[in-house]
DNA sequence: GCCAACGTTGGC
DNA sequence: GCCAACGTTGGC
């Protein structure tokens, strides 16, 4: 099973916004980068991911699940980029903040290290089992 | 098909 | 709020 981590700014779409969301999950859209779209096309139904605050609180907070595979995302003008589905799973105990992660030298080639622009992208599972030790899971 | 100009993201 | 890094756009 594959990992991934999901960024979004609080002020956009927080974690919070996500528990409430519940059992349905909501769609991730908005994503208007090729990389990124890569990425949510390789995702399968029972992925899980990390869910992480960018700009404010710079943490990873959560933990999300893929429960609808990629399809296109009508948001999207030029019908290039889609989207899935993910619902919230759990939070983690203790935030885990890129400061921390930085501080993790078996993190530094994590991409949200070394590619901090990147919205949606792979976690190695080394990097998922560190990260959730870290998190207090 | 190259590359300069521009826009956006996100850490600081 | 600034600015570096990166992606995209559009003129040639």
């Amino acid at each position: 099973m594959a990992h991934w981590l999901y960024k979004s700014e609080p002020s956009t779409w927080s974690w919070d916004q996500q528990v409430a969301a519940g059992e349905k999950g909501t769609s991730w859209d908005g994503v208007r980068n090729h990389q990124a779209k890569q990425n949510l096309m390789a995702m399968r139904l029972g992925d899980q991911g990390f869910f992480y605050h960018s700009n404010e609180g710079k943490a990873v907070v959560g933990i999300v699940e893929v429960i609808r595979e990629y399809y296109p995302d009508h948001t999207d003008e030029t019908g290039k980029f889609g989207m899935v589905d993910v619902k919230a799973v759990k939070p983690l105990p203790r935030p885990v903040t890129l400061e921390a992660i930085k501080a993790e030298e078996r993190l530094a080639k994590m991409i949200l290290v070394t590619n901090s622009r990147l919205s949606v992208q792979p976690v190695t599972d080394e990097e998922w089992d560190i990260v959730c030790r870290m998190g207090g899971l």
